[in-house]
RNA sequence: GGCCCCAUCGUCUAAUGGUUAGGACGCUGCCCUUUCAAGGCGGAAAUCCGGGUUCGAUUCCCGGUAGGGUCACCA
């Protein structure tokens, strides 16, 4: 059965890159009917965010992406992590190391400087292990370090890139167990990996120098090695590491921005993979479907803001007026100029500006209009091909044959039709007309059409606009 | 710097040992049009460089170069 999992640490938001790897986990689980898994590494207690796991999880069920176990939580697992390092001691794969942090510094300051490759230099590797137990008996302060092989060749075959090898002689002795008793990563996640039986490993690119490592330790455990994908990184607009200084990272931000986590999760699926064919929409389902791992990119992606905002403008607009406002709902309620009671109008009002805005933070600026008519100078309301005369003369008399409409025939419909007769009776030009109508009743330069403004607005608001108008230009 | 990954329009990418190198975003022209959008129809825009294999290379191989990752008692 294959199993995934997502094990992000809890250092703050979940960024847009975990999203993907998150989801490619998710959909290579659930393709093949297997389980995902969440799990927390917390190991690093100095970076340790309070509410960071949840913060994680909101996003990922925000995102729809549903994990089947979890969340296991590694600073809860530490006796296993014990367990497991005691066999690795007692069978000479780690030893206890007592070199301080300084002393390291130091090393690696000196490697630096010769210009040689950086590693621990192996100093406590062959201390006698009775002696070594002794000096962690009297309470000396230690780490332990895996035995790296000093030779040979450690090789794996990844899913994406085919077979990656690496010359076991410069591969560290990673440390496994920090001083203050916890696990480092390597250790962790090889043994929480197979105690969790996860089949395939899904992540980001910044690991596969780590990968000889944990083959090591599964080979020393005698453990089954899991299948292992690594994902190109998510770059920014010069193609660096996407990084919070250029933009937004955090599912949470995009989130409150207004984008729709169907387009965040499209867009981002795309990065790195995409299905062959011109379909580009795709649900989680569709995905499930069609994902395909091994099809999945080599080379970095930039995070192109630009398509993620089409992505976001296109699911904006499947949106119905129920769906869109009640999804923006938050946005109006954050924006003090709208109360509770426009709750109706804003249903009906929300239809005008769907095909006009990027993202739902947009909405209640966009639609303001509506609910407060601007303020706006008398020019405003003449066509660029008409003059204030005609203006005059136009707009009473198109208020007049709107105060015939009655309320039932209050309609884009019924507007359009019987306004379009009128003009063609009186001969006026539609700009010099609609212009004028339109900029009445918006009291903006652009607007949605005069038609659609006028039904939602209603008859009597209409009306009231245009007096108001006539006011201005006469 | 060592090691590793990697390279098709500006961006995300498709495809093939022989193609007019396809699509999408963005940009842009025209149409529609009272404005802004939306929509319709067009356009510009790419195989990093050098060798080799081959009748033929963008594709396969080697080298270079660019970019990225990693080299912690962080993940």
């Amino acid at each position: 059965m294959v199993r995934t999992r997502f094990a992000p640490s809890p250092t703050g938001f979940l960024h847009v890159g975990g999203l993907r790897t998150a989801l490619y986990n998710y959909l290579f689980a659930k393709q093949n009917g297997g389980k995902f898994v969440l799990r927390i590494e917390d190991t690093d207690r100095e970076r340790y965010v309070e509410g960071g796991v949840e913060n994680i999880i909101k996003s990922l069920a925000w995102s729809g992406i549903k994990f089947d176990e979890g969340p296991f939580e590694q600073s809860k697992r530490l006796d296993i992590y014990h367990r497991h390092v005691e066999q690795l001691i007692k069978e000479d794969h780690a030893y206890y190391c007592f070199c301080s942090a300084e002393r390291l510094e130091n090393l690696r300051q000196k490697q630096k400087d010769k210009k040689i490759p950086t590693g621990y230099d192996g100093l406590c590797r062959d201390i006698d292990p009775k002696e070594a137990g002794q000096r962690v008996q009297a309470g000396e302060r230690h780490v332990i370090r895996m035995k790296m092989p000093v030779s040979g060749e450690t090789v794996f075959n990844d899913l994406i890139r085919g077979e990656v090898r690496f010359k076991n002689e410069l591969v560290d002795d990673q440390v496994l167990i920090k001083s203050d008793g916890y696990p480092t990563y390597h250790l962790a996640v090889v043994v929480d990996d197979h105690e969790m039986k996860i089949t395939h490993i899904i992540r980001g690119e910044e690991w596969i120098s780590s990968v000889p490592k944990h083959i090591q330790l599964y080979n020393f455990f005698g453990w089954d090695i899991p299948q292992m994908a690594h994902l190109p990184l998510l770059l920014n607009p010069d193609k660096s590491k996407l990084s919070k200084r250029q933009g937004d990272v955090s599912v949470e931000d995009y989130r409150q921005k207004g984008y729709l986590p169907e387009a965040l999760v499209n867009f981002v699926a795309f990065l790195g993979w995409n299905p062959g064919t011109d379909k580009e929409f795709f649900s989680l389902k569709e995905l499930v479907k069609e994902f395909d791992i091994t099809k999945a990119g080599r080379a970095g992606a930039v995070f192109n803001v630009d398509k993620l905002d089409w992505y976001n403008k296109e699911y904006i607009k499947k949106l119905s007026d129920k769906e869109l406002a009640k999804i923006a709902e938050p946005w109006f309620n954050a924006n003090k100029e709208y109360s509770i009671e426009n709750k109706e109008l804003i249903e009906r009002a929300v239809g005008l500006e769907r095909e006009r805005i990027t993202t739902l933070s947009e909405l209640p600026g966009a639609l303001k209009f509506v609910f407060v008519l601007p303020d706006y100078p008398s020019d405003l309301l003449v066509w660029k091909k008409s003059n204030r005369q005609e203006v005059a003369k136009i707009l009473p008399e198109l208020a007049k044959l709107l105060n015939t409409f009655s309320v039932q025939a209050w309609n884009m419909g019924k507007l359009e039709q019987g306004i379009g007769e009128w003009l063609a009776e009186k001969g006026y030009s539609v700009g010099a007309a609609l212009w004028p109508m339109r900029v009445a009743l918006s009291g903006q330069q652009n607007s949605p059409g005069p038609f659609e403004i006028a039904e939602v607005l209603g008859k009597a608001e209409s009306l009231a606009r245009l007096d108001k108008a006539i006011a201005k230009i006469i």
